[in-house]
DNA sequence: AGCAAGATTAGC
DNA sequence: CTAATCTTGCTA
């Protein structure tokens, strides 16, 4: 299944912000033994190394947040609440902790795996609304912590199509530095978690 | 060794 | 608005 060009090392040259704009539209793809999921990226958030208390990296590195101070293009998974699983994209180069959080795709391959995995769900358009739940329609896990993401089974990719306009918002389910412009979706996408 | 907090979600 | 559920990191 061809899902356009892979993404490759320079793609994340830049700040983290403009990295988490040019997300938005690129596919992400999951080739699992279950079968291929694959979903277009519609909204972000961006966790910066400095002034932002609300990314993991900024206390340190520890053995939870260590995958954010890898080389972009690395996954950093994580479960919260116990529960559910948080799939980010480490954007900065080596060394500097920081990462994009993707919060919600549009389902362009594999809905029925992806309906299977969310319990029978079959609403195209709540499939993968939530970084929770697009995990679990994905399939991502914490074995993908880590995991290099211009590889199989779990990569990014590019199929050229254009995305629209950019809406610029805070971020959601923080309490520290909650009004930083850090959050991005596609204006008309109704995948789009909130608004 | 104990404990509080957490980038969420579904259900009342 | 709250419970569910569990790993991590900080404090003692």
């Amino acid at each position: 299944m061809m899902m356009g060009k892979r993404l490759v090392a320079g793609f994340y040259n830049g700040k983290t912000e403009e990295v988490a704009r040019r997300l938005l539209g690129k596919i992400l793809v999951h080739e699992s033994p279950e079968g291929t999921t694959a979903g277009r990226i519609v909204e972000v958030e961006a966790y910066l190394s400095e002034g932002d208390p609300a990314c993991h990296a900024s206390r340190g590195k520890t053995k939870r947040n260590a995958p954010m101070f890898g080389p972009p293009g690395t996954a950093y998974v994580y479960l919260i609440y116990g529960i559910h699983y948080c799939f980010n994209v480490v954007t900065a180069p080596e060394g500097i902790g920081e990462a994009v959080l993707v919060r919600a795709l549009e389902p362009v391959a594999g809905l029925d795996l992806m309906a299977v995995r969310r319990g029978g769900l079959e609403d195209k358009y709540s499939l993968c609304k939530g970084p929770g739940n697009l995990c679990a329609a994905m399939g991502i896990a914490k074995h993908h912590n880590s995991h290099d993401l211009s590889r199989v089974p779990l990569y990014l990719a590019d199929d050229g199509k254009v995305c629209g306009e950019i809406v610029t918002a805070t971020r959601i389910g923080i309490s520290q530095a909650a009004e930083l412009p850090l959050r991005f979706y596609l204006a008309n996408s109704p995948y789009v978690s909130r608004k």
